[in-house]
DNA sequence: GTGATATGCGGAT
DNA sequence: TCCGCCTATCACT
């Protein structure tokens, strides 16, 4: 379930199980055994995220930097921890809780300078309180590029993945293929404001949900969704179904190597919608 | 048992 | 734009 909304609550969970506590650092699989021993018994001051980067704050002094990747996860428990099962790149293990991590893209141990140039090449993230949307506008406001691949690029924006970009764009009425220039600052602020709406929502229930009040009937009708990232969606993974408002088949293809969906009736191509009205007038309706 | 699949990303081409 | 890598799970044989 990795995306932005999923770090920051991790990074809340880490805090709340570890910080302030002597931590044991160890790898049973080996591949961060070096990395564990060095920072073995120090405290745990704290975790934060960036974007879709965890960072672990050992003593103010090192950071244990995690990146899920696609598969990563972490399972927790209270003491005592089990016999380490599978593939575990970190196991932690507190007073108070135990965490195993499995499958990341990265797991490092970063010095100040190396966490310094990790932050540096993040734009802007939506879930965070000290982010600015204009540094993300400077590069979409420049660009050829789709829209629906600059949402992707970590460097424009931080935490948005695959199905918050398919999501707001669909809410937005945005065909995906539209050059990042050919963007309003009108469009642009609403999409910001709407990612930073659905993210904090991603935070506060645990998954991705996106469908709009009076779309629920549509979706009412049927078994809720299974999909392993869990929510009730839009366009996500919906390739060849009726959309939700319009009935159209929903629309996928490759881009930029990763799946994109979207609906060609409510999302079409050509001339940008340009005005950042939502699919109905509501301007800020909770999916629930 | 095998193969497909996945919410990601970096490096080579 | 393609490839490789990380791992668990599920639908198949």
């Amino acid at each position: 379930m990795p995306e932005g909304h999923t770090l920051h609550r991790l990074a809340a969970e880490i805090t709340e199980r570890f910080a302030g506590d002597v931590v044991r650092f160890s790898s049973p699989q080996g591949r961060f055994a070096a990395e564990a021993k060095a920072i073995d018994g120090r405290t745990l001051v704290g975790a934060e995220a960036w974007g879709k980067h965890l960072l672990l704050d050992v003593d103010d002094e090192l950071w244990v930097h995690v990146h899920l990747g696609i598969f990563g996860r972490f399972t927790f428990g209270e003491p005592p921890a089990p016999r380490p099962l599978g593939q575990v790149r970190l196991r932690m293990t507190g007073p108070r809780a135990w965490a195993d991590l499995r499958g990341p893209n990265a797991c490092r141990l970063l010095d100040d300078g190396q966490r310094d140039a990790l932050l540096a090449r993040l734009g802007p993230d939506p879930l965070r309180d000290d982010a600015d949307p204009d540094r993300a506008w400077a590069r979409i406001s420049r660009s050829r590029t789709p829209i629906a691949t600059l949402l992707m690029d970590q460097s424009v924006i931080a935490g948005a993945g695959n199905i918050y970009r398919a999501e707001v764009l669909f809410r937005h009425q945005v065909d995906p293929l539209l050059p990042g220039r050919e963007l309003s600052p009108q469009l642009w602020a609403a999409i910001w404001d709407d990612l930073r709406y659905l993210m904090r929502d991603g935070v506060r229930v645990g998954r991705i949900d996106t469908v709009r009040p009076e779309h629920e009937p549509e979706v009412a009708g049927r078994a809720p969704r299974v999909d392993r990232h869990g929510g009730e969606v839009y366009v996500y993974r919906r390739a060849g179904q009726a959309c939700h408002v319009c009935r159209t088949p929903v629309a996928t293809r490759v881009l930029a190597g990763r799946n994109l969906f979207w609906c060609p009736t409510c999302q079409p191509s050509g001339a940008p919608t340009g005005s950042g009205k939502p699919a109905t007038a509501s301007s800020h309706p909770d999916p629930h």
